[in-house]
DNA sequence: CCGAGGCCTAAACCGAGGTATGAGCCGGCC
DNA sequence: GGCCGGCTCATACCTCGGTTTAGGCCTCGG
């Protein structure tokens, strides 16, 4: 059985190529599956259960995961949850031999890519997996703005971020004076430090940083 | 065949009830699945085929679409999307006695909600069909809102739009004046026009609802 | 103990936001 | 023609936002 570390090298530089997990126990279906991905110019990594790749830990890389839903020890359904619990956040795109309506419908909702029931055409495959990546790549990309942004609003001290929290719900200084019992002065301040920590220049764009922080429920 | 006027009056009153449209062209299951609906005290229109209820006119009613995928004349597919372009959107509730996957998941790609395989558990369409009808409530619930903020802008003129869009990225008023070419008392004007047509009274509010409206691109 | 950092405040000043009053120009419509 | 509405501008006045300078209080940790 091909092992954790099947990677292959050749097309697998530790640039920013994306990256294909595939797992399936049966290893024609791997090597078959790894020389169509390879053909368009992706890395691959190959595993025989999901025990495997869960052991192995991998490169942090755009891609996605081809699975087979009926797997060594587990099902595929299962074992996108699981994963979801891990933190892996790989767009998934399964496979199928003898797979029924429920089983892809569950998968769908869970947010598979795609379910592709065998024998299934190449290009099939290969356009779940560019729309796989395609997700993927926008996921991190959401996820990397998110995070600049909680990275500049946890330098907020506990005031700043309710005097933050004031000023993008349209309260004036002296409002936000009022309600939490400062001067405005003060509050003024306050303001002026969260602006700075925030990288902004303008009200609008701190209410539009906020917003997509999910802050000023109100 | 069950014409389009097959509605059941007793559990259809005008008032807001949600009402469940189906359409199958076998009147032993709509009859089966009427009577399943209504016993959760929702409200039923049946037909027996799409052409008839595209020639019927549906109230606009919070609901769901319960769709055979092999209907007279046409795929359930074909007709999901031929809905959509007739700008009915209720949500779509698939059920099928010979369907296979890659039809379960071209449906569910589309938007379904659920892809019933026959027999299905009464409970498991009663699920879907609940899950349907919440989806439309949100639907309907954003959509008003968006219509409500469609409105405001549109009682904007030209000028004032202007102005609001330089606002909300975020400009000064004199930065404003220049970039239009105006003097700055005049970009005052428009803007407190603007606060006061889209019903804000602060910028914070200004801004949100531009970002709801899609504006601000910059 | 003392420094650092968070927190609060004040006085003073300036630039920006906002409104009212008044007025002129232009194009479309009855 | 006359009216209306959109658009423009000016003066004046007031409020609000924002920064600087300067100071005091507290707590935590070296």
């Amino acid at each position: 059985m091909t092992g954790p570390n099947s990677t292959r090298g050749a097309s697998t530089p530790s640039s920013a190529l994306p990256l294909v997990v595939i797992v399936d126990d049966d290893a024609a279906v791997r090597d078959s599956l790894d020389s169509l991905i390879r053909s368009i110019g992706l890395a691959t990594r190959l595993y025989g259960s999901p025990a495997e790749l869960l052991q192995d830990k991998l490169p942090d890389l755009v891609g996605c995961l081809i699975l087979d839903v009926r797997l060594p020890g587990i099902s595929g359904l299962d074992f996108q949850a699981q994963l979801a619990k891990h933190g892996i956040l790989l767009p998934i795109v399964f496979m199928t031999g003898h797979g029924d309506i429920p089983m892809s419908v569950r998968a769908m909702k869970a947010g598979a890519v795609d379910f592709l029931a065998k024998p299934f055409r190449d290009q099939d495959m290969l356009d779940a997996v560019t729309a796989a990546i395609e997700r993927d790549r926008q996921r991190r990309s959401d996820s990397a703005a998110r995070d600049g942004l909680r990275a500049e609003y946890e330098t907020l001290t506990p005031r700043e971020r309710e005097v933050m929290g004031h000023v993008v719900a349209g309260l004036m200084n002296k409002q936000v004076a009022g309600l939490i019992g400062l001067s405005e002065i003060t509050v003024k301040i306050h303001r002026g430090n969260v602006m700075r920590k925030m990288g902004v220049r303008s009200l609008a764009d701190l209410v539009r940083k906020a917003e997509a922080l999910g802050i000023a429920r109100n």
